[in-house]
DNA sequence: TATGAATGAGCCTTCATTCAT
DNA sequence: TATGAATGAAGGCTCATTCAT
């Protein structure tokens, strides 16, 4: 195939992933049509199959998709922030504990700013996604996100016991009382939630400390 | 109406409940409908209406009354303990940290025990459901549950930042660290996870301890 | 159900079996659609799948039903001749030969008569059908019309072996070259054919008497 | 166009004829689509219609195809059985009923061998195929096999009113007769079957012998 | 109250066919 | 010639909902 027609494929799978999460946001998955995924990519009805198996397998993707988004942005913020004050504190100097912090306020920050975004992943910012177990074929920009988890754990002076079930925890915590925060201000705000919710993550990380740590 | 006649609609209803919840449990929402329980229920199709809007309201109901439903035997299987082992530690000797540990242990039991109970509240056994706010109609026997906790609270002496704070992000914990683990055993077992977990709590209500409190 | 819903519910099916033969022998089953068939019956789409299952099902019904009538038609008027004729030739003095030539010849003018009833069961008048064994839930007035020739063949002097092989012959004989005969009128038309098929199907019989018969 | 380029648009077909035949005979025409046949061929989609209207179009060319192939593998075979026994018996010694019997038989055996072939041609081994008037353009290789016939009928001392009904009624005989038994070996397996009906076919012929011939 | 036949909107999916490359 | 992405018509089927009984 030409150069430009595998162009042209790229853009038409993009139209359809933005069509789709639109209206998965707008409407929830029951309630959209592939039909409707189709008209607001302005493709044929027949060309959603050339690209996706069903409904199912672009939310799939989507998730997988935008999960990884939402990682990678958090981390090169981050990263661009420690550039920005040149001079300023060495993110080497941040303990495991500040980057965790830094990167969930960043993450929150992201589906503050996008509720959509947040409604969309709802639920399903899990250890499911979080492992990528759910979709076999991960697009190749979607990179494993786990790493840079583990990077940050192996880095640290401070050792944990299972550091993946206490990823697992934060992740959890911070998924499922984000949701009710940002979306209904309920029982509290996001802007209220953050010192509560950064004081928890700080408790569940203490409490698996390495014992022989003091 | 007769009290027979009485007798037999909550009977139906009763039936429709029941028949929804298996339906739901195994095919989830979206895939079973209305004729399928009317028919799981041994009642006409027409009849369903009669007692449920819809599909959704019936699932809100059925939220509702399991949800209660678990706290509901939690505390009371807590309370037959505690008689049981007459002469045993008073009750009112635990502290709050301990009640929620217990009442928490408990839940997860009933979780493991019938795992469709699990995948029916799925995400659902959050803060939503507990301040029982989707439903505006509450069966006059799904008692508010939330009652449960302030009780325990205002009866310790500890004193804590925003009790309800407190109990919200518990509760998040709990559910959500729960269903991948008893429904998969990802990315550990229940068992496997329920010390971890009491930690992660106990540490959360620590660091949500009144600072004046020492 | 009351008397009147059951007999509205038998007209339905009527008209769906009806507006369903038209269709099919017009335009063949794959080019019918079940839209059609219920627009053609006044009835909505739906309403269809309250009686058949697809488009097959009702194709097998109706080449059963169809078949059978011809059957039932042929054997009636035969006897209807023979009460006219009163004090001519008793039936019983026709030879099974006789018999089944005047059967043959009844229904080759059936056949004449509504070409579209030839279309439609067009190559399906053999075995298969004629055992009835396509189709599970034969409906009661569709009677087996296998028992109308063994009862001529009990009551022939004149043995056969293997009566079942013989009729297997002759049915597959006159449905095969009548089909082409009257649709098309090739190699010659069904006025012209039927002396030569009557003379082979009295060929096929007498190979086939049993061999102490002189 | 290049000799070699001709020696590939020919492949091309075979493919897509033998990918068709496959298809047909395992799905049914109805079941197989064109997308299906050239991906199996190992051809684009775009390509089919290169070669081909439709998909009758090219199940019409492979009835007359895969017949004539019959007709022509018979022929050949009784051929080479005489001349392997040679000093037998000279073929010339056979009557037209022998001749005929034997060309029955070996094409029984070749659709008992490729049951796909029978399910293929199905009911379709008959006049109109025999005939060959389906089709316009007949493939040059398909030889007009009715020739077959009229020879060995020019050649028979014995004589027949109306030669051509006589072998449209065998061949309709012998295509209505063989599908259900060998297919299904209902109501009596090929092998059963054989007998009686070369029983009939001879029965046939007699009850057209030209009344004047003794 | 209870029924269940009837409805028809609306969904998913397939597929023949076209056409720019 | 050959390709295969794109199309959109068409069909099968489900299902929530109504309503006469």
């Amino acid at each position: 195939m030409a150069e430009k027609a595998l162009e042209k494929k790229k853009q038409k799978r993009e139209a359809l992933l933005n069509a789709a999460f639109e209206l998965f946001s707008i409407n929830g998955v029951t309630d959209t049509s592939i039909a409707g995924i189709a008209e607001r990519a302005s493709v044929a009805k027949g060309t959603f199959y050339l690209y996706f198996k069903d409904k199912y397998d672009i939310h799939r993707h989507l998730i997988a998709h935008k999960a990884s988004a939402i990682f990678r942005r958090a981390k090169a913020e981050i990263e661009a922030q420690n550039v920005a004050k040149e001079g300023g504190i060495n993110p080497s100097d941040f303990s495991l504990e500040d980057k965790i912090i830094l990167l969930s306020d960043n993450i929150i920050s992201q589906l503050q700013e996008d509720p959509s975004l947040l409604r969309f992943i709802s639920k399903n910012l899990s250890w499911g996604i979080f492992k990528n177990e759910l979709i076999e074929s991960r697009d190749p920009e979607d990179v494993d996100f786990a790493s840079i988890f583990h990077e940050a754990i192996d880095a640290s002076p401070v050792k944990y016991r299972d550091p993946e079930v206490m990823i697992y925890m934060i992740i959890e915590l911070l998924g499922s009382t984000c949701y009710s925060a940002i979306l209904y201000g309920e029982p509290l705000t996001a802007a209220q939630l953050k010192p509560y919710l950064f004081d928890a993550i700080r408790a569940v990380m203490r409490s698996m400390e390495e014992k022989g740590e003091s």
